[in-house]
DNA sequence: AGTATCCTCATACTTTTGGGTGAATTGATA
DNA sequence: TATCAATTCACCCAAAAGTATGAGGATACT
């Protein structure tokens, strides 16, 4: 919301100054229609183009851990937690002393999370947590 | 290469059918410059957004791997390689037996690559390759 | 010719992960 | 109350992953 403010903004900016420049062209006899149509054409073109490929990345962004989805799959709160901390690339030791249990626990969390998700190793569960769009760790930059 | 000539080839088009259009204008007479100029702008902006989230579309489809970036990385050709089964999937053996070298070698590789990537595990690994953009395994439905 | 990088492989050892089984506790539910 | 799902934990064993070190061959660049 706050930065599609900016980027609305920039864009009005942007036809204002070419509108602007439109009082200018007839200084500039020189510069043909075609030309001149050929410039604004390519300009709010690139202003598209990069408004476009912003407004997708935005859609991307973010470390939203959907527990509803979670629950879709069959995951239970506590496993789509560990499956959470998995992803960000801790081991299970890391992930028992995060959430205060031993790692026999985190095993066993880990274990019914593969069966549930239908995978055999723990990369694997990252994947598919990515591709059920479960977790979104992507493009944070 | 295949899809870019077709989006080359349509924005080429538009363009030469909104310069055609412009024959058209000087029979329009009560329309403005800055009408015009405007409606120039729009009609690109559209065109730019839309090819925009296209080209971005197309950049996190697949599972394609930019050897390019992995590169500034510093990762070499076979990291890279292995990398991406690694981002699979894959284990250290089914790694081997797909790239026809013993696990050791992908051992060896896959050490170098968490020092190169600052990582010490294989998911960080996972996870630090799709921070920097190495893979786009997201988004594939 | 010498240097550097990459790719390959081995050996040995440690750590992590995964599989299987069993079990105690709690809270909700039929 | 009986049952069920969820959470917790333990023990054992096997597999996979990771670390350290050394080393040989290929290619490329100085």
């Amino acid at each position: 919301m706050n930065k599609s403010t900016w980027v609305y903004g920039g864009v009005m900016g942007v036809l204002l100054i070419v509108l602007q420049s439109l009082n200018y062209r007839t200084l500039i006899k020189d510069i043909s229609l075609e030309v001149y149509g050929g410039i604004i054409a390519i300009l709010f073109l690139a202003v598209g183009i990069w408004l476009g490929s912003v407004l997708i990345k935005r859609v991307n962004e973010g470390t939203l851990f959907s527990f509803v989805k979670s629950k879709e799959v069959g995951l239970s709160n506590r496993e789509a937690e560990v499956l959470q901390l998995m992803t960000e690339g801790l081991s299970n030791q890391e992930i028992a002393d995060r959430l205060f249990v031993s790692m026999n626990t985190i095993k066993t969390h880990t274990s019914n999370i593969y069966v549930k998700l239908h995978v055999k190793r723990r990369t694997q569960a990252v994947q598919k947590a990515s591709e059920l769009q479960l977790i979104h760790t992507l493009s944070k930059n």
